[in-house]
DNA sequence: GCGAGTCTTGACCATCCGGTCAAGTTGGCG
DNA sequence: CGCCAACTTGACCGGATGGTCAAGACTCGC
């Protein structure tokens, strides 16, 4: 849906998507219904179909749009830092400090990745996080500074860590930031073994 | 929903659970209607309501039934090992090789996570397992060969690691486990750097 | 103050869904 | 065989849902 909006029409816009975001991170995509949405609003119902052609769309959108914010903030806390192993430990934190600001978008982004309907939008958000991930990982193992493993499957892991210990420890508790990234950068560098 | 069940029974139940599952894994829980099991099945809707009190209680006895083949598997894979880093090892490889042979399963648990009316039954499994692995990394900490970090967090760090691979290479991909188990487990043990 | 495009309303619709139930069938056991 | 519990059928129900639309309100440039 492609429409002229004014000031007011942008803001209503970013209005029912950050009630539609609440939303659905507290109920479900599915329970939550647009008319759910425009209640808490306390608007018509026209309102909705004004702005998104449907629900599914909203959800699409709100994947984007979010997935774009993190991949910015990314790669401003990277810069041009030219080391690669310092390069993931910024990606790792800058994940991690987006996602605690965020909370509501990591179960709507974790409920979206199980539904056929936006797998393909998530997994196209996801190949691009993971081929950031493997050109620090290639120049690193170039360097001989990183064990030379499939780049691809160490990138999967990375993102693994990261994602548990998000949900864990920045949705479902409200642990500090920088204890937990600390733990994920070490885990991923050195392993458990000592 | 308890009731005295012949041997006719109980293989009409596991058909429907099998049948939902896939359905499940398919479409997505809130997609698939109790209707749509019943017409794949090619019987009618009573007979659904008589195994089960909804469609909300089969999900949930999916997710206790397969959590505990899970995890017997990971005890029998894991025997009376005296090492803790062997153990892990081996609870690891046993996960990769459940899920390679249940990747319906994966998505019904990704989804069921997300969901608040299931999240209980899942968490109550996931602390289960994360208690697992805490005892082994104790163990390995106590022997001097784990580093001393929280054992619960390096817990966590670990079942992400292995979801992670399990979801790329397993369910979407169709990779073989001792590779990724190769992977999963070095990257536990030794982490990225040389 | 008027006209046009932006925005809002809320009743309405077709459809579907989870769940019920009265009635009928099957099969095992005494 | 006859009985009874286990099982099956499928029409039916109340309610909710995604989505439509005709009508009206707002606002901004002219």
């Amino acid at each position: 849906m492609r429409r002229k909006l004014t000031q007011r029409g942008r803001d209503r816009r970013e209005q029912l998507i950050d009630c539609a975001a609440r939303l659905f991170a507290e109920r479900g995509y599915h329970p939550t219904s647009v008319s759910d949405v425009v209640e808490e609003l306390g608007v018509g119902k026209g309102v909705f179909y004004w702005y998104f052609s449907s629900k599914e769309e909203l959800l699409a959108e709100l994947l984007k749009a979010s997935n774009h914010d993190l991949r910015k903030r990314q790669q401003q806390a990277i810069g041009d830092e030219p080391d690669p192993i310092k390069r993931i430990e910024l990606g790792i934190r800058a994940s991690l400090t987006w996602f605690r600001e965020h909370r509501d978008y990591f179960s709507i982004i974790a409920f979206a990745a199980t539904d056929e309907t936006f797998a393909p939008v998530l997994r196209r958000n996801r190949d691009i996080a993971i081929a950031d991930t493997i050109r620090h990982l290639k120049d690193g193992i170039v360097e001989g500074r990183i064990t030379d493993a499939d780049p691809e499957m160490l990138a999967h892991a990375i993102h693994g860590v990261v994602a548990e210990l998000t949900r864990q420890y920045l949705v479902e508790q409200d642990e500090d930031v920088d204890r937990i990234a600390a733990v994920a950068v070490s885990f991923c560098l050195d392993g458990l073994a000592r």
